[in-house]
DNA sequence: AGTCGTACGCTTACGTCGTAAGCACGTCAA
DNA sequence: TTGACGTGCTTACGACGTAAGCGTACGACT
């Protein structure tokens, strides 16, 4: 009985660290992420993450890779299905995880779980008939939709109608009315209305990118 | 004489200020973007630079809002002409100021330019037709995918054809041949091409976004 | 049963960061 | 001449990432 009342205190592992570390960042954004509130998040010292972390960018890589394996991995026949399914996939893991598309403009290093996600995804694109070239363009137009929507998602107010009110007063408050007219416009006439939800935002402009990779496909 | 050999040193001002924070952070990166350096920077103590600025997000907020200063404001009756003209502006300055993207997510509140901006491409929408509704569509869509470009392109190592060859090569060697089939073919058949330049992905995808709001245009 | 290498976590310490608090000086109006 | 104000400097504090090295407990061998 070397340690009395000591609860075993389950035993570290990298996973265990990233888990962690991915709990402190959703619960209290990535810049109060620390290593030291890392090891009382663990019951640990700071230094003892040391072992499982090369150092703190190696931690926020495998944090990236983590969330990543979270999203479904597209698959199936219809490319349309499949394409939609993961974007939404996509957005929902990112939305779950806030800090993590920022993350990823620092970040060049992929890992695995980002690579067989990519991987699958062209692969879908490939066996429904896109040439290389287009399969390339597609991609690169679903990424940039999905990471630009999520990037911007969470810094937008509009989360519930009073929070979005409360927002749009503090924005538009500072200003001599009528200086943004069409800004105010629509927040007047589009985002104040009760029931708006940004996030519904998100099928139109996938709708439009799928309809034209729909179209493009065929005419090739 | 107080100041034997002192040249004057140019009063600070919050504009040099902001100007000098931008000059470093797209030099050296964000993160070695610190109040100190930036003292440095301006011939004064890091102290100094609180008389102009309330604290460092304040610096960065401003910073962003100064950056907004640099995309054309868009104007004229061809929507498609000036939401184009727009869309390669805004990338131009972004990719000049790599750090900006990233630091988008975590800034929530918008200063004038930004707002300046943003009015003005309701302004030309509405003016071209888009209903309300069609507008705050055709305005998300294209910023996500503007922004989303954005924060991908400078994470990706295709900035010359040398570069992009290590970059592949560096990413693959890391794993089994044939463990990312579709990754490797669309690698070797397509972005190691010589002239390869992902930049130019960035009009495909754009063009698909008009096409479909065009089409939406005329159909309500 | 005894030995020992090794995996694991801890301690201490350094340099850097953002920034609070207050001081010193130059300029200019009264 | 005086004194208030604008401007920049000094000092100091707590938090950060992490280098270096220490103690210990456990599993694999003899």
């Amino acid at each position: 009985m070397s340690h009395p009342n000591a609860e075993p205190r389950a035993r570290l592992s990298r996973d265990r660290v990233l888990e962690a570390a991915i709990t402190l960042a959703d619960a209290a954004g990535i810049e109060s992420l620390t290593m030291r509130k890392l090891g009382v998040e663990l019951g640990v010292e700071a230094m003892s993450l040391y072992r499982y972390v090369a150092h703190k960018s190696d931690l926020l890589d495998g944090m990236i890779d983590t969330v990543f394996r979270e999203i479904d991995v597209p698959s199936g026949t219809d490319w349309r299905v499949a394409m939609r399914g993961r974007a939404e996939s996509v957005r929902a893991v990112l939305s779950r995880h806030r800090w993590a598309t920022g993350l990823m403009e620092s970040r060049t290093t992929p890992g695995p779980a980002n690579l067989r996600h990519h991987d699958a995804v062209l692969g879908v694109l490939r066996s429904a008939g896109f040439s290389i070239a287009m399969a390339a363009h597609a991609y690169s137009a679903l990424d940039s939709y999905i990471y630009g929507f999520a990037l911007q998602e969470p810094s937008l107010p509009f989360h519930s109608d009073e929070e979005t009110a409360q927002a749009v007063q503090a924005i538009m408050g500072r200003f001599a009315s009528g200086q943004y007219p069409h800004l105010t416009e629509i927040a007047v006439e589009h985002v104040l209305k009760p029931g708006y939800d940004y996030g519904d935002e998100f099928a139109f402009g996938l709708d439009l990118i799928l309809d034209g990779l729909e179209h493009a496909l065929h005419a090739s």
